[in-house]
DNA sequence: ACCTGAACACCGTTCAAGT
DNA sequence: ACCTGAACACCGTTCAAGT
């Protein structure tokens, strides 16, 4: 029952030594960890932080409530391990996606980060009380700030107005995701928008 | 100690019937309601939904936790009355300042609701899991986009930009409050956003 | 009608004890 | 090193009992 990932011959590789596995022991751990993070990921999105407790996430990943104290500090930083993740995701994904109109570009991450309005809550909610997640907020809106000012420049909006540009637009898709609305208002939105705030 | 408020000589009237202080009973209850939604306006807003729990709303108010659900079917409802309460405060203020330019009304809001940005974080988060919640957060944005609209109209946004031009402004608006900024970068922000939204 | 204290089923977190 | 069960101080809410 206790170390029932290592104890069968199936998960005994060549690189186990006998009585310390050196090699095998970090891989779990990651492996272990990431499981929580996954359980984390989906009830934090479907029921929302707070409803999602810890023990709610322990029995999903198939521990106990305590052993994810011993992969985190506190549930604020398995909230930030969650966002970093999802956001990861959504970045790898988004730059592969290039080259498509900035409208056509906005419109799918409003789509892609939809369903992930809880999470955008919990950072916002959180951030007033834990410095890890207030820090990781504003570490995100440097990044997608830096990603969006390079693409705006492209479409020919000046330098002067490329800061308050991009945050009117972080801000406007942010509120899009806690306001939900169908596809055709979303896209009436960020049309108007872009077609006023780039200039031609 | 029970009843203190109607015992003592001070706080009898003569509308005062014996036995039964038919006009005092109503009174009081309106008092006491008051209070606790005073109590947890203060709390809410500063110490944010989650933290601010029904027994420390209580204390602060003066009565015991359980004293509450004689007032309130539960905590969203005591939300919903703070909520309500606040925008009625700050509506009524915005309405005798009305003429001004729009751009000095909007930093006005801004300005006003930056201290209460915790209540917008919870009606969020509350939205979710309290129908009650819900249903005041769409009245609430149905009441100001009507204001708003009319605002734009007379400002010279065209019929047809109407309802997205208000819906951006309004979304632009509550992301300032939860993205806190130096008066200038707020004024930065809503100057341009006026500016390009606004025909000429 | 209004208010209370005790209780209920939870919560996030800690810690001594196990392997 | 990793994991657990029991415990701690809370939480929102209920309810029998008081006035």
């Amino acid at each position: 029952m206790l170390f029932k990932n290592r104890s069968t011959a199936l998960n005994v590789d060549q690189d186990t030594v006998v009585g310390v596995p050196r090699n095998r022991l970090p891989r779990d751990r990651v492996e272990k960890r990431d499981e929580i993070v996954s359980s984390a990921t989906a009830l934090f999105t479907d029921s929302g932080y707070d409803q999602a407790s810890m023990t709610r996430v322990a029995h999903h990943a198939g521990v106990t409530p305590t052993t994810i104290y011993w992969y985190f500090p506190d549930k604020d930083a398995v909230l930030v391990a969650v966002v970093s993740r999802v956001l990861q995701t959504v970045l790898d994904r988004y730059l592969e996606l290039e080259p498509s109109p900035l409208d056509e570009r906005i419109l799918w991450v409003v789509d892609q980060l939809q369903s992930y309005h809880r999470l955008v809550d919990a950072v916002h909610t959180r951030s007033a009380f834990s410095t890890e997640v207030d820090e990781w907020h504003n570490g995100f809106h440097a990044t997608v700030g830096e990603l969006q000012e390079k693409a705006l420049a492209e479409a020919g909006v000046p330098e002067d107005e490329l800061a308050p540009v991009s945050q009117i637009l972080t801000l406007v898709i942010e509120s899009l995701l806690t306001h939900p609305r169908t596809d055709d208002e979303r896209r009436v939105i960020v049309d108007l928008l872009l077609r006023k705030l780039c200039a031609q």
